[in-house]
DNA sequence: AGCACGCCGACT
DNA sequence: GTCGGCGTGCTC
């Protein structure tokens, strides 16, 4: 009787195969195998072996084992299978997204070890017209441990000399040093951050290694210095083998972050993020593969690494909303962080000034310990934020008479102030005065931003973009107008108020060139009288020690949103750009403009401390039924129609007929229609969690089952961060 | 997801 | 008369 093992591949089945192990082969759950798949050679990762043999079908024997090792170890192996469980999405494609590309394509898990060269006779005496080579050779000579052709390179000089050099057999190439990661270097091991008295008090609190799994919620205001916290923590309680994980949000992931980080660990810190190419992916993926004793900063996706020795998880910023994947394998990177800490028995820190409402919850449930950290670093003092009513008062370019005459004052004091414009683009629609007519996205059902650097009109939810017109293009008015604000026009408006002081605009567009960013953020630092610009991309995690004012353009964005979350969101957004004020010696103030000044959310903002605006919002929650007191997932529907996408939902609604489920819906979503995709949704509302996915567990067994008209899709959503 | 099989329009 | 459009069905 032959052994059977069951085999997931990178597909979006729910289901697995099974196949014969060949008799010389020995298989463990985690390991990579070569399979034979329909008329293809296909890369599968083994789920289970020894199963029983599924009836009536002829079984392949799989080709071959790609490594003896299993790619996942088990608790990487168990945390994706948990969360493919969890968040409903097939466990194939969810193993997968734990491998770098290049071993996702079935690819040896090897490194391509970097070539190093270093000089053989260090005696020799070169032609003396050979100038370029005994450069080279001289360059080499300085380095006895020898230098990677990538340096070499770097350093000005060419593959020919190098070839040269090796002829004359001068040089020679020899293996990369193997860094050993035990080595001490004294001079780190005495670099500490230094802890204020607060600081070091919160410090104190955290949940430690040795008391196994634990959850420190840290609430540390704006400018409370969490980062050195972390570092401080890690300092302490990470011993030398240990591995450990950073969790931070795409965009706080900058080359300043991990300069810090570095200065205190060195070449321990490695970076996983986006923008790594995969030959990189692999190198750091197998790093930590190796159990080597890294310190891992990266964005969500560094939870899923094959870390096998981790012993510390710290996420920064947790309340982020760029944590929950939004398609595909819908994951959110906290939480998996907890459970990955649960799994491992160690302690995880989440780290906010503005903690997530489900975070600040588990604390008052004392499911997580709650350590605050409510005094800034320095002798820095919490900003001012007032309301400004603009009701019936004139803008320029969205900012009232007040908020310029503010703005002009800091400058003249020497220091610095920043505008927070929730758009970038110069206006978000162009709009003719004469017919009333709107540009719209012809794949969309949104309006185009008007951005008049580029002379172009653009969606900003798919790729579509046309030339700016003059005229209205309808019915060629002139009185055709950009309606609105945007980054860039207000950058404008404030650019000739002020023509003596730079203003630099900071949002997607000015700084998709690589490093532009760095640039701005140097002009900045360097402290002079200047007006910044910008989207979300300021309020989140900078330091800019000599802004004194921030001015919110608009806030009545979130006030009356439909979507749940959006208050929380509101005054998430509106406290971490507000703790962009006064971080440094001087006082910050924050002006917040709105025709709403009356409203209760925008006055506690002013009045309340976080935590008392968290348990007011907590309340609205309870009674309006949503999370965390209920669990919430969606199934949405894309199709060329609308009548489609409806239709594939009301087949669903039936099965989600179920005691303590409240289903909502079939409607279409708030932006119905999305690169012509026509977009609708259900949403499922449970008092038990465990009852909630048993019924989506069923109801996707069930759906595999039926045909859904063609040209549909659909997917779950569990704990969604967006219901519109 | 791939990839093949399968029935209807514009070409050597 | 073929090449190829993408509709639907299957992969242990």
């Amino acid at each position: 009787m032959p052994l059977i093992a069951r085999i997931a591949l990178n597909r979006p089945l729910r289901r697995l195969f099974d196949y014969i192990i060949p008799e010389d082969l020995e298989l463990t759950p985690g390991q990579r195998v070569r399979i034979p798949f329909g008329r293809q050679q296909a890369t599968g990762l083994v789920v289970e072996v020894g199963v029983e043999p599924p009836p009536g079908i002829k079984l392949k024997p799989l080709s071959s084992a790609i490594e003896e090792w299993p790619a996942l170890p088990q608790e990487t192996f168990k945390l994706l299978s948990w969360a493919s469980d969890y968040y409903q999405h097939p466990l194939g494609e969810c193993l997968f997204t734990a491998l770098p590309p290049a071993l996702r394509r079935g690819r040896i898990a090897e490194e391509k070890t970097e070539q190093w060269w270093h000089t053989r006779d260090h005696t020799a005496t070169l032609p003396a017209k050979a100038h370029k080579q005994k450069a080279l050779f001289d360059w080499l000579r300085q380095h006895p441990r020898g230098a990677p052709t990538k340096d070499i390179l770097q350093a000005g000089f060419s593959r020919a000399q190098l070839n040269a050099l090796r002829e004359k057999q001068l040089i020679e190439p020899i293996l990369p040093p193997r860094p050993n990661s035990l080595e001490q270097d004294s001079e780190l091991d005495a670099r500490r951050p230094e802890l204020s008295a607060a600081q070091a008090l919160a410090a104190e609190e955290l949940a430690v290694p040795d008391e196994g799994f634990g959850v420190s919620l840290l609430y540390g205001i704006t400018g409370s210095g969490k980062t050195e916290i972390y570092l401080h923590y890690l300092k302490e309680h990470l011993n030398a083998r240990d591995q450990a994980l950073v969790l931070v949000p795409e965009i706080n992931l900058t080359p300043q972050t991990v300069a810090r980080f570095q200065h205190y660990f060195g070449s321990r810190i490695v970076v996983w993020h986006s923008a790594l190419n995969d030959g990189e992916r692999l190198t750091t993926w197998l790093k930590v593969r190796n159990g080597e004793p890294v310190i891992l900063v990266g964005t969500r996706s560094a939870v899923l690494l094959p870390f096998t020795n981790l012993r510390t998880i710290i996420v920064d910023e947790e309340h982020d909303s760029s944590y929950k994947q939004g398609e595909g394998f819908r994951y959110s990177g906290r939480d998996l962080a907890v459970y990955r800490a649960h799994q491992n028995n160690c302690p995880i820190i989440l780290g906010s000034a503005t903690p997530s409402l489900e975070s600040v919850h588990n604390a008052e449930q004392a499911k997580y310990h709650l350590v605050r950290l409510e005094e800034r670093a320095g002798n820095a003092a919490p900003p001012d934020i007032s309301l400004l009513d603009i009701r019936s008062r004139p803008l320029e370019g969205g900012l009232s008479r007040p908020a310029l005459t503010a703005i002009e004052q800091t400058l003249t004091k020497g220091e610095q102030a920043l505008v927070f414009v929730n758009r970038r683009g110069f206006a978000p629609v162009m709009m003719c005065f004469d017919c009333g007519h709107m540009v719209e996205c012809p794949r969309c059902d949104t309006r185009l931003t008007y951005h008049r650097r580029d002379r172009a009109m653009r969606c900003h939810h798919c790729d579509y973009q046309m030339a700016a017109t003059e005229h209205c293009p309808k019915c060629h008015s002139d009185a055709f107008k950009p309606v609105g604000q945007g980054t860039e026009r207000t950058e404008d408006i404030l650019a000739s108020a002020f023509p003596d002081t730079p203003v630099v605009r900071v949002d997607r567009d000015s700084t998709q060139r690589k490093g532009s960013i760095q640039g701005i953020l140097k002009q900045v630092n360097s402290g002079k009288p200047c007006v910044l610009v910008g989207t979300q991309m300021l309020a989140k995690g900078h330091d800019f020690p000599n802004v004194t004012l921030v001015v919110v353009v608009n806030a009545d964005g979130g006030l009356f949103s439909v979507d749940f979350r959006a208050p929380e969101q509101l005054i998430q957004t509106l406290l971490q750009v507000s703790g962009r004020a006064g971080r440094g010696t001087k006082p910050g103030k924050v002006l917040v403009q709105t025709c709403h000044s009356d409203h209760p959310l925008l006055r506690t903002l002013c009045e309340g401390r976080y935590l008392d605006i968290a348990d007011q919002l907590l309340k609205e929650r309870e009674e309006g039924q949503f999370p965390p007191f209920r669990a919430m997932a969606i199934f949405r529907a894309e199709a060329d129609t609308m009548e489609k996408s409806l239709q594939v939902l009301d087949t669903i609604k039936p099965l989600t007929n179920a005691a303590g489920i409240e289903t909502w819906g079939p409607l279409p979503a708030m932006i119905a229609r999305r690169a012509d995709k026509h977009r609708a949704q259900l949403v499922l509302n449970a008092r038990n969690r465990k009852k909630l996915n048993q019924l989506l567990t069923g109801i996707c067994q069930e759906l595999d089952q039926r045909k859904l008209p063609a040209g549909t899709k659909w997917m779950i959503d569990v704990d969604p961060q967006e219901t519109g």
